[in-house]
DNA sequence: GTAGGGTTAG
């Protein structure tokens, strides 16, 4: 065929038919074999269509190939490689054409490329290159120069300047420049040195001032005062459009739910609707959202149906966003079930979906349903780490999070603030003092200390490592605070038995202004519970309802229950499960049948006792209080029923098991340790250190044997407790003088408790127990539970 | 041949 007949033949083609890649692929194909040269139309046309299927390297070879590719070819590519964000490429063709065959347009392109790849300095100094190249400037390079801005400091001087330029070029009544500058001061205001009033004024002024104005002139002045916090300046001029834009609808909804304003979000959503303006997914999605924060389940699943019912045709993206909101609304409102159905039956899922069905594993507590979806996803972006470190933590997988947070900086990402924090709390449930203050230097280093969620992870971080004063610090030179910061705060006071100082943090907190929660009051009950101030937790309680309008729910009413049953007001306690609005669960009885235990009402602790046995079975604690109960007692042969009744249902004792670090490495130990490679030594010093501790008069305490035995039998079975062993251990390995911490998977024994008064007196150390429920400092000779515990 | 707005994940 004549060349020049295929040309034009191709010219139709390209110009008229969208072109698949195959079709482009057929045309290079014979561009190669006939050693045809087509125009610069037909190749950028080619480029462009194998850029749109991201087929970056047919277009490369494409350009390659062809001798001399003119610049409109070169502009192509450049443009092509920065829409994917390949800035490398983008620069070699660039900087490879001769400056004299550069236009503006090649500029352009580059300024753009720098833009996308967030390199705003490069693309401002190119902007001047081309002013000192003499290279003349049009409303393109303009907008691509304007948008640069927003990556760069002192943005405000840049953008004042860059508009007398555009005043200089004559380009100042061009629809498009006019709205690159007011989307520049805009963006302006979100860095902390500037005004925002003052560069919505400037944007404002550029805005009234334009003779005309499209659509994106309307949605950025619109966007801008929404996203600059200025809702009613946005609703204004929304309420005196004539034209109806969709795009400036939805940024003044989403502008309402991110302020919680959900009212507002509501009653604009009806309005289009009513309108007759079309709900796109942008629309949908924010209310969904709203939905979703404001905790309105029917509301929300009432415009899911509308959404099954109107939608007959939706578009991909319709489909992918919507259910993507979807199944954060359904988390949210605790139904995984519902959630993982929408998952599942997704045509096409994206980062987000991932992401969204991750969080709702985690949520829900499903950790081995979260490890699966974390290790099937697709593409493993940071923030989904971030959510599975700060699940495993929260869910008390503490070694595991720290190891995939150790993993993550290993395949080369880095952590924000937040997976600081997820890491800080792995810490925490450890009890390892020695990473944690490790992460905390980190996050120092990268001035990433004044992070919420970091710095409230930090506060208990130290409070679980024994340190209340280090959690102290950093309460007090936080930049600013949270209500989970004073949580925290009072928890670790409460922790470590300091309840008044608790309470007197508490009253501080009122008084700055600072809304309590429903955490709050668990918080200070518990305090007031390790503290034994029955008066002031009762009147705590009172309040949360009449004066905070919070209901109690049953986690408060077991602590409640909790703190009457330690004072010994067991019927009072009673009373009160049974004048509550529900049934009493597990929880109310556990508390219950602490009370029991403490002050030895067998009687009550066997009826408590056989609530709990129907309520939950498999659960060890009960069986374990009721067979100490009767063993106190020498009641041996209900002792020996009780562990009968265990074996036949098949029930396990956790294992006691005890912690300490040393030199960052965390050593274990079980009862009656024969694993550790030192024990043997921790045993000989044992019974040395018993030598002494008898002559300052101590006794063993044999009650808390809880198997029938020989006395004699029963004082070794006491030293072989884990805690015994891994507080000696302390003393043999740290070096002298420095605090003994030790963390126990259960409660502390009685005997271990008296012990250790005696152990802090011989060897002048102080000595810090956590356990299940709360701290015990042990130091010359007392504890500072006071022993109330 | 080049630029530009609104959403959903912690």
């Amino acid at each position: 065929m004549d060349p020049r007949l295929l040309a034009s033949h191709y010219m139709v083609k390209l110009s008229r038919t969208p072109i698949t890649q195959i079709l482009a692929r057929a045309i290079h194909a014979h561009i190669l074999t006939s050693g045809f040269r087509p125009s610069t139309f037909i190749l950028n046309r080619l480029i462009d269509v194998y850029c749109k299927s991201s087929n970056i390297c047919y277009a490369r070879q494409l350009f390659d190939e062809i001798p001399k590719p003119d610049i409109a070819a070169r502009t192509t590519l450049v443009a092509a490689y920065s829409s994917m964000g390949n800035i490398r490429l983008a620069k070699e063709v660039f900087y490879a054409t001769p400056l004299r065959i550069r236009d503006t347009v090649s500029y352009n392109s580059m300024i753009t490329a720098y833009s996308r790849n967030r390199d705003g300095h490069s693309a401002v100094r190119l902007y001047k290159e081309m002013r000192v190249e003499g290279f003349v400037p049009d409303p393109f390079t303009f907008a691509s120069v304007l948008s640069a801005l927003s990556l760069i400091a002192d943005q405000e001087r840049h953008c004042q300047q860059l508009h007398c330029e555009v005043i200089k070029w004559g380009v100042a009544c061009v629809v498009s420049v006019c709205n690159a500058l007011m989307s520049a001061y805009v963006n302006c205001a979100s860095s902390p040195l500037v005004l925002s009033s003052s560069v919505m004024a400037a944007s404002r002024t550029l805005f009234d001032e334009m003779e005309e104005r499209d659509e994106l002139s309307w949605t950025t002045i619109v966007a801008g005062y929404v996203r600059n916090g200025d809702l009613c300046a946005g609703r204004k001029l929304l309420d005196g459009m004539t034209e109806k834009i969709v795009v400036v609808w939805n940024a003044m909804i989403s502008g309402y739910v991110h302020h919680g304003i959900y009212d507002e979000a509501f009653e604009l959503f009806r309005k289009m609707q009513s309108m007759g303006i079309k709900l796109d997914e942008y629309a949908y999605t924010s209310i969904i959202s709203a939905t979703s924060n404001a905790g309105l389940f029917r509301l929300g699943r009432q415009v899911h149906a509308y959404i099954l019912r109107t939608e007959l045709q939706p578009s991909e993206h319709f489909i992918l966003s919507v259910n993507n909101a979807l199944i954060t609304f359904y988390t949210k409102h605790g139904k995984l079930v519902e959630a993982k159905e929408i998952f599942n039956k997704m045509p096409i899922r994206d980062l987000i979906s991932w992401n969204s069905i991750l969080s709702a594993c985690v949520n829900a507590r499903h950790i081995e349903e979260a490890n699966s979806i974390f290790k099937e996803m697709p593409e493993r972006s940071p923030l989904a780490w971030t959510v599975m470190i700060s699940g495993l933590a929260q869910n008390g997988f503490g070694e595991e999070g720290l190891k995939l947070f150790n993993q993550m900086k290993l395949e080369g990402l880095e952590p924000c603030d937040y997976a600081y924090a997820g890491a800080i709390t792995s810490c925490a449930v450890l009890g390892s003092l020695d990473n944690g203050q490790q992460l905390h230097s980190q996050l120092l280093r990268l001035g990433h200390d004044s992070s919420l969620s970091a710095s409230n992870a930090l506060i208990t971080m130290y409070a679980r490592c024994g340190l209340v004063e280090a959690a102290y610090d950093v309460f007090l030179t936080m930049p600013y605070v949270d209500s989970v910061s004073w949580n925290a705060m009072i928890a670790a006071l409460a922790q470590h038995g300091r309840g008044v100082e608790a309470i007197q943090l508490y009253e501080q907190m009122l008084k700055e202004e600072i809304l309590p929660d429903r955490i709050t009051f668990l918080t200070i009950l518990s305090a007031c519970s390790h503290a034994g101030l029955v008066k002031e937790g009762r009147h705590y309680f009172d309040t949360m309802c009449t004066s905070y309008g919070i209901t109690p729910g049953e986690d408060h009413y077991a602590r409640l229950i909790d703190l009457l049953c330690r004072a010994g007001m067991l019927l009072e306690a009673k009373s009160v499960t049974e004048s509550m609005p529900f049934e009493p669960g597990a929880p109310i009885w556990e508390a219950l049948l602490a009370g029991c235990r403490i002050h030895g009402n067998i009687d009550l602790g066997i009826q408590v006792a056989e609530q709990l046995f129907e309520l939950m079975p498999q659960h060890d604690g009960t069986y374990i209080i009721l067979s100490n109960m009767y063993a106190t007692l020498g009641q041996w042969d209900e002792v020996a029923r009780v562990r009968k009744l265990m074996k036949e249902r098949g029930v396990k004792k956790e294992p006691g098991c005890s912690w300490i670090e040393v030199e960052n490495m965390v050593h274990v130990f079980l009862v009656d340790d024969a694993v550790h490679p030192e024990v043997l030594s921790v045993y000989r010093y044992l019974e040395q250190l018993v030598i002494e501790m008898r002559k300052l008069g101590y006794v063993p305490d044999t009650k808390f044997v809880l198997h029938d035995m020989e006395s004699e039998h029963k004082e070794y079975a006491l030293s072989t407790h884990s805690e015994k062993l891994a507080v000696v251990y302390g003393i043999m390995k740290l070096s002298p003088g420095a605090p003994i911490r030790v963390f126990k998977n259960l409660r502390i024994c009685g005997d271990c408790h008296n012990a250790f008064k005696f152990i802090s007196r011989v060897v002048k150390r102080e000595i810090v127990v956590r356990d299940r429920k709360r701290f015990h400092h042990f130091k010359n000779g007392e504890c500072s539970c006071g022993n109330y515990w």
